[in-house]
DNA sequence: ATCCGTCAGAGGTAT
DNA sequence: ACCTCTGACGGATCT
């Protein structure tokens, strides 16, 4: 503003003269003045985003994914294998406090303090599904217009789709995450364990709705809307939170969090709208009531720009920008636009939600939530069309966690524009993955983890034969989900495990690959996790918990990231390693899923392993050999079997629990070792999380 | 593989 | 009832 070249105020003096309403009086007067300028005391330029520093193991804390309930069988996960690397030195950094706040433990700074503006709090808020007398929802919807009987198709979207039991699939999946603490969700803002919550339980909907769609028929003309399908369930069943609108922070949704739909932003109440880009709310000023902007999205749809990440330079809406086939026309100061032009002179905080191309899925987007914002100025433009188009200045607040700016450094890196600081290796893989995967260590001197040979696959010593005849599949063109006579697709239980994207709909006992047994091509959709690595990821030196895995993508929930590599060795064997405290870097998968907190046997099922598989990594492994133990892991493995005639092709695969920013250490959990074995030694954990039992085996 | 055009759609706001 | 920076599809266009 001051420094600029003043042009603006021309601009400014524009808009008064566009004001076509009483709406906008010709204020400038209380403005709480920030100071004329220049940032405060942006401590220091973030010149070095301390590697590691900004990422701690700040996630995560809740989440439980236990049963992932599948269509037949429930079962649980348990993760477990073994972390490697330096004996961990306890050094606690982030601890957060006693603090109630589950969670909030890791990013150094929080954001602000919840708004002066906030009022009233939210009591409600996280319903009770089947709560008879819920009032939350009562209010809402329930009216819902038939719409005159539309043009006759329309309705047999929901008959079709409802061959299956969708209420009782929701009532299972909410029951599988064991919330036993449910009541007190009831009364609390959201807070990170019931946004946590909502989010899985909306993405594992979605993806099951998903599922269902891909088997059936597509019938022409019909737009198929998961996202929006499973967002209304959730919405009417109450599964949502911090629905009372709010200026600033939303409790429980993180800087940097990650959302590839806007519904899903819409349940934990970060932005309402479903699709308009600005979200606004009245705010009682005196006796009157005047709207203020509380978040925007920007993705895209118009012409919006930033130079600067920290700067984002915004449109109004209306006009019929993105509506062709309307005539373009001037954009009113009303609704939105009106509600960014009272947040400038009353300096509110405002959310902002920058929309980004998913590249694993073009079709997509992705949205980051990059923190609060303030609006600086506004201004009329005139946009490419020459109609009046409103622009609104915003400037990120300092003090927050990094977001989207690790989506333009990562940019940076992938283009060579920048160089990623602290890079020992370009790619340790030396080529034995399809694509790099940096070793980086920005925290100290050390050069390295100890020698290993990088291998992706499995070492048998001996191979497994198999015990069934199985006979592979004959789809020429790839399994298709709807084909219910494909073998493959049977010993699945009669849907294709992954979604179109290639995405886990679910957990399973054991999930059917196709394999070389299969006369179908590589990229049939049963064969997500043979064809290596995806995900650009990087091994790097962690603060306290020697050498991390992490990704410069974003990973979505149920994403495939890698399977676990190395030598497959028998049980005597692994003891033998156990005696000698030689076990890191082992994978045992015949360890029981962590109990307790976050972990749920919900029922009897368990993986089922057809062999007990122990896969040593320390000799010869891949990047899964560095993912470290979390008791709240943003990772859950599954055992994978690719059909093959002549041997048991199994494998243990790693998948995403849920969204996963760039640059998030990546964790699952080691899981706990039977009963006979329960005086092997433990590690101390250091993991972080508010769930932390403080060990770890 | 990208791009455009189409279109049903949802919740929230305003009427 | 009206508004809207969705998002899946189908078809055209393009290295």
């Amino acid at each position: 503003m001051e420094d600029d070249d003043g042009q603006d105020y021309v601009d400014k003096s524009r808009v008064l003269n566009v004001r076509p309403l009483r709406c906008l009086a010709p204020i400038f007067p209380s403005t709480p003045s920030f100071p004329s300028f220049p940032h405060p005391q942006a401590s220091s330029p973030f010149m070095c985003p301390p590697p590691a520093g900004h990422f701690p193991p700040g996630f995560a804390s809740f989440y439980p994914f236990s049963g992932y309930p599948d269509s037949q069988n429930m079962q649980t996960p348990m993760p477990f294998g073994f972390n490697g690397s330096i004996p961990a030195v306890p050094i606690n950094s982030f601890r957060s406090g006693a603090n109630g706040d589950a969670g909030s433990s890791g990013r150094s700074s929080r954001n602000p303090g919840p708004s002066q503006y906030e009022e009233g709090d939210g009591y409600s808020d996280w319903v009770h599904v089947n709560d008879g007398e819920d009032s939350s929802k009562a209010a809402t919807k329930k009216k819902r217009t038939p719409k005159r009987a539309r043009a006759g198709s329309g309705q047999d979207i929901n008959v079709a789709s409802s061959d299956v039991d969708v209420d009782a699939m929701v009532d299972k999946i909410v029951e599988s995450f064991n919330l036993m603490d449910f009541d007190t969700f009831k009364r609390a803002d959201g807070d990170k364990d019931s946004v946590g919550y909502i989010r899985m339980i909306y993405d594992l909907l979605r993806r099951k709705l998903s599922q269902i769609e891909d088997s059936k028929e597509s019938t022409p003309g019909v737009t198929r809307r998961p996202d929006l399908r499973a967002g209304t369930i959730l919405m009417n069943k109450g599964i949502r939170t911090n629905v009372k609108k709010r200026i600033g922070v939303v409790p429980g949704v993180e800087v940097g969090d990650i959302f590839f739909f806007r519904m899903e932003m819409c349940l934990v109440g970060l932005h309402a709208p479903i699709m308009a880009g600005i979200d606004y709310m009245g705010l009682k000023v005196s006796q009157d009531e005047e709207p203020v902007a509380v978040s925007i999205v920007s993705s895209g749809g118009y012409e919006d720009n930033s130079e600067d990440a920290d700067v984002l330079v915004y449109s109004g809406q209306g006009g019929n920008i993105n509506n062709r086939g309307m005539e373009i026309t001037d954009q009113k100061l009303e609704r939105g636009n009106l509600a960014l032009e009272k947040s400038l002179h009353r300096g509110n905080e405002v959310r902002v939600i920058r929309g980004v191309k998913d590249i694993a899925n073009p079709t997509g987007k992705i949205y980051v939530y990059d923190g609060l914002y303030k609006i600086r100025e506004s201004w009329v433009d005139k946009g490419k069309s020459g109609c009046n188009v409103f622009k609104y200045k915003l400037v990120r607040l300092s003090g927050q966690p990094e977001a989207y700016t690790v989506w333009k450094s990562v940019q940076q890196w992938k283009d060579g524009s920048t160089a990623r600081v602290g890079v020992i290796s370009h790619d340790l893989t030396s080529g034995a993955e399809s694509i790099p995967v940096s070793l980086v260590n920005d925290v100290d001197d050390e050069k390295g983890p100890s020698n290993f040979t990088y291998y992706p696959g499995l070492k048998y010593s001996k191979p497994v034969n198999s015990n069934e005849s199985s006979t592979g599949c004959g789809c020429q063109g790839g399994c298709l989900a709807g084909n219910s006579s494909c073998p493959c697709i049977q010993r699945n239980g009669g849907n294709l495990p992954y979604t179109a994207n290639g995405v886990l709909v679910s957990q399973k006992p054991l999930i059917h690959e196709c394999g070389s047994s299969c006369i179908c091509p590589p990229n049939c959709k049963n064969r997500v996790c043979q064809s290596g690595l995806k995900i650009r990821l990087e091994v790097f030196k962690t603060k306290d918990k020697g050498w991390g895995l992490r990704s410069w993508d974003p990973i979505r929930s149920g994403a495939f990231i890698c399977e676990y590599a190395g030598e497959v060795i028998d049980i005597t064997s692994a003891e033998e390693l156990r005696c000698v405290n030689d076990d890191d870097y082992i994978f045992d998968a015949t360890r029981t899923n962590q109990s307790g907190e976050g972990f749920l046997n919900a029922s009897n099922e368990t993986l089922k392993i057809p062999f007990p598989l122990i896969i040593n990594a320390k000799h010869a492994g891949n990047v899964a050999r560095f993912m470290n133990h979390s008791c709240s892991p943003n990772v859950f493995w599954q055992p994978v079997l690719r059909e093959n005639s002549k041997e048991c092709d199994l494998h243990i695969v790693f998948y995403a629990y849920r969204h996963i920013p760039p640059m998030t250490e990546l964790t699952y959990s080691y899981g706990i070792v039977p009963p006979d074995r329960a005086d092997q030694r433990r590690k101390k954990c250091l993991c972080g999380s508010a769930k932390c039992l403080g060990y770890f085996y």
